[in-house]
DNA sequence: TGTACATCAGTGAACGCGCGTTCACTGATGTAC
DNA sequence: TGTACATCAGTGAACGCGCGTTCACTGATGTAC
């Protein structure tokens, strides 16, 4: 069978996104290679035309998840009241949709504790992607310089993956509603309201 | 072999107490029944004796791991200074020990994600442990009911977790104290602060 | 007191299974002559 | 224009491996008679 030109970049792509899915989903060590190449119809032995191993695949699904909630998030606050980008991000990223649909939601709050534990070149590569996503971040953060944004970026991501993976911990539905509307009302108090005038 | 009576009970205790800690360091889906048994010096074929299933050994660390965690906070709150016990809490939460030992640190910072992937009676088993844990912990809260008590222990322990987790992610040794020394003095500001006169 | 038997924590081999990875092969198309 | 060959994304079977689980067996001790 011969492909067109671009064929074997659309493959690449579409088992990276699917990747990058079921990853977040089902954890990136409990989900197969076979499994993913068999949501696309393909079979896994055709894995290896695209990737030198798992954790390379790892590692470009998660700067793919990385780049999906950085642009999502920045829609939102885009499309923010003047002064209240992010409030908008906060009380999304907290939101009961975002906690239903891990699977292409914030990648920190799905992986955070694998991504750890990955071979440390693994880890560089993924560091770059944070830091992208961090940079586009902080244009939205509260702070006088780069470096406090920055700052700021690292406490209030962190903490609010923190929270949405506990809040899926919980069996309860209101248990985790009434979390996620503390963490809002606590996380827009101390760092939304000082991008207030 | 017929061992003494206490025998058995010694046993199991050991098997919860090695998979406590190396479900917090490897992932409790990636550590096997067969490498617990081996570092106590048994064989995988006697768990049997003790579990029903590997399911019924992470409730049981994850349960063990919670009265661990806690114990040692509370340890740590009761030698702190009059009205500075959360205050002492957070600077041991958000510490670079408690970053670099994850194997006997905090499960939710560890396992928070793959416990939310669990079977839902597994779940609610340890449901029951992060209840018991934030009660223990919320005495340490600030806040004039009970309620207002426990919703703030479950914004400051998560988010805790959260960033706990993601400076585990940095390779960079500078980067991770920074990150953690950022996220001290915010949760101490925004919790702790309250509860001094 | 002495003997036969029951107990049961732990052993070690086996089970079916899915994993990541390898590799000889396929076959429609593009290229060379 | 027609024929022979090269390309290469994808196939499917196989590899060694470790997983969770099962099970017949072991053997030192306690109990029954």
């Amino acid at each position: 069978v011969r492909y067109p030109e671009s064929h074997k970049a659309e493959t690449h792509a579409k088992i990276v996104a699917a990747a990058a899915r079921s990853f977040r989903e089902h954890g990136a060590e409990a989900e197969g290679i076979g499994a993913v190449m068999a949501g696309l119809g393909l079979t896994k032995g055709g894995f290896y035309r695209h990737f030198g191993s798992k954790d390379d695949l790892v590692a470009e699904a998660v700067a793919v998840a990385f780049e999906e909630i950085s642009e999502r998030l920045v829609r939102i606050a885009e499309a923010a009241p003047q002064g209240r980008a992010l409030q908008a991000i906060v009380e999304h990223y907290l939101s009961r949709e975002h906690l239903e649909a891990p699977g292409s939601g914030c990648v920190l709050a799905a992986l955070a504790a694998e991504i750890a534990r990955l071979p440390v070149p693994v880890r560089r590569r993924i560091g770059l992607s944070i830091r992208a996503y961090r940079d586009v971040m902080a244009a939205y953060m509260p702070g006088d310089s780069l470096d406090e944004r920055r700052e700021r970026f690292g406490v209030l991501f962190p903490a609010m993956a923190g929270v949405l993976a506990a809040a899926r911990v919980l069996e309860d539905d209101s248990a985790r509603e009434r979390m996620l509307a503390a963490a809002r009302s606590f996380f827009v108090d101390s760092f939304a309201a000082a991008t207030l005038g």
